[in-house]
DNA sequence: GTAGCATACTTGTATATACAAGTATAGCGG
DNA sequence: CCGCTATACTTGTATATACAAGTATGCTAC
């Protein structure tokens, strides 16, 4: 055991980071590199106190939320554990379709079918939080795993919070993985419909008629601005979304 | 504000359940009674080390953990407030059809179809868990809300996790609420997606011919067991599935 | 051999304390 | 009147310490 604590990074306690964060990132890169596979047992609390050099609260504050998160598990008495089953979040975590197309192997390609700023409809000033008629970014995309059309991607993105969205080139980099790189949001919502597409989304997405979309609209939030409402649609036959988590603190209503 | 202290509840320091546990049930309960309306500004966190005679740290803690369920937000400097949003978070919480329809101020009404014991087959002994052609408790039930069917509710439940299961009259209790009157699951998992319904589906819910579903298939564990496995059809015209959470602790993988 | 007990190690929770850093406000000086 | 500063109050994080309680293991008594 000592050898996996020997080669810890190091913490840096002034640093603009928490503590707990460090450590979360850490046992997190240590997760999905596979250097830790699934049913690994973590050091103990009082292993990583020494091999870290900080307080266990501090040290038990990382591993509950990284429990909370789904990454691992915890034994009462036993042990911490990788998680044996990868969560598959796309409804929590705000998950990169290029990364996750890549994760499994293929090739992630973008067409951009129109990026434009406009005049914000009613409804999606509404949406913004914005006045009708302000100006808005449009971007329209089309994403390819291996050549074969994935998702569609309508998005509007508020040119306060994002002004140089616009200058980027989305067939190099995916929105989201710009926006994320802009900065973590805030706060994010999410409504998942079933729908019919309409003829040009059918034609888009290489459908056959009469086969249903799942449609998931997002909207995420940075200091209390809405910065951008997408809507991806997906093919019926060719995606769904899930989710898995440790359900500690979830209960109903 | 003395008076909204003064009137808070007893914490009980040797009960089973955990201190923090108790604060957040009780600031749960004064949220969703309405007597904190959204927007309302909590006690400071010094003000409840007060009120309740426990230590900073484990106000801190459930504050936190309120923050990260989507119940309350917090300013650093400023103080904690109810959220504006109140969050509709099906996809995370588990959700009673029943309470979710008479929250909305109408009625619910269920519709058992079938429910019987049946040998699994691989597809669903696999879903469980467990070996081929063992013996699960089946259940299949239309939900209305005013007499407009909603939701179509197949389950699956493992007579080793919920002996009890059978006897229960599923017309007075929902499903979902007798099992979480049981117990709390550990872990659950989600899965959605659209479909176009089969003819029986279709009537049973009486859409029109054409028209697509949302389908959440959802499994949860209890002890390392499938407890149980259901999936819920729903009119994609008629529902939706949303959530809308604060994101501290989530971020791209 | 085996049942039961003692022990060591684990996580879970609670506390007191400390300092950092963000926000609002009162009050002062110009 | 305006702008600056000091101050008070807030949340955010980190630490040391303590005890409770669950799990596994090895030892002892029978």
């Amino acid at each position: 055991m000592s050898a996996i604590l020997d080669s810890f990074d190091n913490i840096s306690k002034a640093a603009p980071e928490p503590i707990y964060q460090q450590i979360k990132k850490i046992i997190q890169q240590r997760v999905t590199s596979g250097e830790w596979p699934a049913g690994q047992k973590l050091p103990s609390e009082n292993e990583l106190v020494s091999a870290l050099a900080v307080s266990r609260m501090t040290i038990n504050r990382a591993l509950r939320e990284l429990t909370q998160e789904g990454l691992i598990k915890r034994v009462h008495g036993l042990g911490s554990f990788v998680a044996e089953v990868p969560r598959h979040a796309s409804l929590i975590e705000l998950q990169d379709i290029a990364l996750e197309i890549e994760a499994d192997g293929k090739r992630h390609r973008a067409r951009i079918l129109s990026q434009e700023t406009i005049s914000a409809s009613v409804e999606i000033a509404r949406q913004m939080e914005l006045p009708t008629a302000s100006r808005v970014y449009y971007l329209c995309a089309a994403h390819y795993q291996d050549d074969l059309p994935i998702q569609l991607e309508t998005r509007y993105v508020n040119p306060a919070a994002m002004p140089e969205f616009m200058d980027q080139d989305f067939s190099r980099i995916t929105p989201t993985a710009y926006l994320l790189q802009q900065f973590k949001p805030d706060e994010m919502e999410h409504r998942v419909r079933a729908v019919i597409p309409r003829r040009e989304e059918r034609e888009l997405l290489a459908m056959q008629s009469g086969q249903p979309c799942l449609q998931l609209t997002r909207r995420t939030w940075h200091q209390q601005q809405v910065v951008t409402h997408v809507t991806l649609t997906y093919p019926g036959d060719r995606y769904e979304l899930g989710a898995r988590y440790a359900t500690n603190e979830y209960q109903l209503r």
